[in-house]
DNA sequence: ATGGCTTTAAAATAAAGA
C-alpha cells in the first residue's frame, strides 16, 4: 500500500500535473494540502474520473486539505481539531482507507514569529498531539502525512543560516515535533534514509530549486502497527521540476500488505 | 531587512505562503 503526501498548492492550478502523477505512480492514497479552494470549486469529478474517491475539507483562498483513495470511498473520522472552536482553518482531515487510518495535515506556517501567527502554530501543534495520542491509543495502523511545516533538525535545511530565524525551525517548533513523535510515531523518510538531504521543499523565490536550496517539512508519521509494515519511503523529486509545478513535491511511504 | 515567486480573490492591489 503507497501511501503519499502531496501539497498542491492550489489544486485547480495544478490538476494538470496533479492527474500527472496520480497516472505515473498509482498511489492508493494521497494526502492533499493547501487545496485553496471553497467546497464548491473542488474538482471532485475530475478525481473521481481519475479513479479516486475522495474525502474533501475545503475552504475559500487558502489552507484546505483532502485525503484521496484509489478505487474506494474513505471513510471520514474525524474533521479539524479540538481544543479551539473559534478556529476556522481547514488543516485537518481524517479517514479510514482499507484497514488504515491515514490524517491529511496542513500545519500553520507560523510565519512572522515572534507573533500571534506563531502562538497559533504552537498552540495547533499542542492540539495535534492530544488527537494523535488518541489514535495512538486505538492501536491500529495509522498515517499521520502532510505539510508539517516544521524543519526537525539542522540535517533538513539547506542552510541552517538562512532559515534560522524562521517558525519551521525554531526550537519551540521542534520540541512539540519531536515530543509528538515521542508518543510512540516513527518518521518514515528520516528511517529509510537516516542521514543526509532529503528536501520536499524548493521556494520558488530565490531559485531554490535551481539551487538545489530545500528542506524537509512533509512528513509521514506511522503508528507502530503500520511502522512493522514500512516497506520504503521517498520523495517524487522530479516533480518538483516539472512545469507549473508545486513548490512541494510528493512524498510517500510504503507499507507491506497484511 | 524583506522576499526578488506563485496562487487566490477579484478587479488593482493584497494576503498568504515558507
Amino acid at each position: 500500500m503507497k501511501i503519499a503526501t502531496y501539497n498542491v498548492n492550489g489544486i485547480r492550478s495544478r490538476m494538470p500535473r496533479l492527474l500527472e502523477w496520480l497516472d505515473e505512480t498509482k498511489p492508493d492514497v494521497v494526502c492533499l494540502q493547501e487545496l485553496k479552494s471553497a467546497e464548491e470549486n473542488l474538482p471532485v469529478a475530475d478525481i473521481r474520473a481519475a479513479g479516486y474517491g475522495a474525502v474533501w475539507h475545503g475552504q475559500k483562498g487558502f489552507n484546505g486539505v483532502a485525503i484521496l483513495a484509489r478505487g474506494q470511498d474513505p471513510v471520514e473520522i474525524h474533521r479539524g481539531l479540538e481544543g479551539e472552536p473559534e478556529d476556522e482553518h481547514s488543516r485537518y482531515i481524517e479517514a479510514d482507507v482499507g484497514g488504515v487510518r491515514i490524517a491529511s495535515i496542513y500545519l500553520p506556517n507560523g510565519n512572522p514569529q515572534p507573533g500571534p501567527k506563531f502562538d497559533y502554530k504552537l498552540r495547533w501543534l499542542k492540539r495535534l498531539q492530544d488527537r494523535a495520542r488518541a489514535i495512538l491509543a486505538e492501536e491500529v495502523p495509522a498515517v499521520l502525512a502532510g505539510d508539517y511545516n516544521v524543519i526537525p533538525t539542522d540535517e533538513d535545511v539547506f542552510s541552517v543560516q538562512a532559515m534560522q530565524n524562521d517558525a519551521l525551525m525554531q526550537p519551540e517548533s521542534r520540541a512539540a515535533f519531536r515530543t509528538l513523535c515521542h508518543q510512540g510515531w516513527t518518521d518514515a523518510i528520516r528511517t529509510r534514509h537516516p542521514v543526509g538531504p532529503v528536501w520536499t521543499f524548493w521556494d520558488y523565490q530565490m531559485r531554490g530549486w535551481e539551487r538545489d536550496a530545500g528542506f524537509r517539512i512533509d512528513h509521514l508519521l506511522l503508528s507502530p502497527q503500520a511502522a512493522d509494515r514500512l516497506v520504503d519511503a521517498n520523495v517524487d523529486r522530479d516533480h518538483r521540476g516539472r512545469e507549473k509545478a508545486s513548490d512541494h513535491a510528493p512524498t510517500w511511504v510504503t507499507l507491506r500488505d497484511l
